[in-house]
DNA sequence: AAAGTATTCAATTGATCTATTGATTAGAAG
DNA sequence: CTTCTAATCAATAGATCAATTGAATACTTT
């Protein structure tokens, strides 16, 4: 502020200017909620969907009174809803808008910071074949029992929603189902979101076996914002 | 960092969790860049299409310096490019997704910041009949000629792209062109952006004056990055 | 009522960000 | 070659941010 010396005069004159400048700090503020990674880290996963204060603090690693700081800053931002219920307090999105957000963020990031493409690259051994399969394209081939689709996210999510006919197969346990999986047809790994690494790291490792295996494209919170069938339970 | 003492020990295990975390801090990288309100106000005037530093920095209000160290971090992030010619420095964005990105914040901001619609409606004292003109219903009424378009920007930015049949007339003289209005021809003003004030000043006025005046829905790079016709000179 | 749990609050420290200032570079013009 | 201009660089001070710690709050259970 050049201007004013008292720093807590707000704008005295209510000129164009001035609401100008505070109309874009409104929009700042939004930019700030995304200005660090364990806030958008953080977002990702109320994505997902509802969750409670302590397991946004495990799945992230971060302190729990730093977590909930964190998500105070998102609700000051207006980007999270907060219920509480009981002792638990849960988090959640608070509109459809916000997934929108989020995906503009990372096609950005994609298309134009270098190092996220290098990052993918050096994180996937092998580049050929990677080309995530497209949702519609997947839902067709699923109707038709051409693929296995397979969800590895942990339980508690696969429970709460997941593509119709995916087989629940957390990471840790995806070398006990290798002999269940059929090796000629497709299989088709999915989990939080586009760059969620558990289905990277699954499809890394089933190739490795010599399964014909790629990613979805995205993961499951697109999925159903694209208005796609959800199934629950199994 | 909790576990790693030096403070430039990059990342020593190449495992998926610090995989995750490099990868959304690159995310972040681009929200930071959207974190300040000058920052987004330099976004919003390149959304309009090449500008020089200097041009930036006096329409920002901000010191030269101040505007290019800015716009490096923007560079930095990936959203904006630059071009030398001569003694000048020209920067644009890097690509029609950043407009998509800015839009895609400024609806989060409305929708969910609640003192965003505050400011609008404080600024605009009257709120009825201020829902903008869709774009597609205004191309359709400028063809059978049943509007006045009025473009509220400078004569430059005018030159350089505009809405079909869109008459130039900047705020200043509007007062002057007030007798070659048509008072029984609806009027649709815009001008840069969604919340660009120039165009909600001039409807502001001619309200006052008793005409029949709407704005655009949005502005000019959304017309133009709508696929719109767009219009060169006059 | 007492103990326990989930979350928030408040205070602190070190790090990062912003705007200013003055110097510096690269090219243009006299 | 000198002067001028547009832009960048470098150093600085004040503000804001992030993570830690320990205490406080609100609600449940016993």
């Amino acid at each position: 502020m050049s201007t004013s010396p008292s720093p807590d005069t707000p704008k005295p004159a209510p000129g164009s200017g001035d609401f100008k400048h505070e109309l874009f700090a409104q929009f700042a503020r939004v930019g700030k909620a995304l200005s660090n990674a364990n806030r958008l880290e953080l977002l990702e996963f109320l994505a997902q969907g509802e969750r409670g204060v302590d397991e946004l603090a495990t799945v992230s690693g971060l302190s729990v009174a730093n977590t909930s700081q964190h998500l105070q800053q998102l609700r000051q931002a207006g980007l999270v809803l907060s219920r509480k219920a009981g002792l638990k307090v849960y988090y959640r999105l608070s509109g459809d808008d916000i997934v929108t957000l989020l995906d503009a963020l990372r096609a950005v990031a994609e298309r134009h910071v270098a190092e996220v493409g290098r990052l993918v690259n050096t994180y996937l051994t092998v580049k050929d074949s990677l080309e995530p399969i497209p949702r519609d394209e997947l839902l067709e081939r699923v109707k038709h029992d051409l693929v296995t689709v397979l969800d590895v996210r942990p339980p508690e999510e696969f429970a709460a929603g997941h593509v119709p006919g995916a087989v629940n197969v957390p990471l840790a346990e995806l070398e006990q189902h290798l002999q269940d999986l059929d090796p000629r047809q497709e299989i088709v790994a999915y989990c939080r979101g586009p760059h969620c690494v558990l289905a990277f790291d699954a499809v890394a490792r089933l190739r490795e076996r010599g399964l014909k295996a790629r990613r979805m494209q995205d993961g499951f919170p697109e999925w159903r914002q694209a208005g796609l069938p959800v199934e629950l339970e199994d």
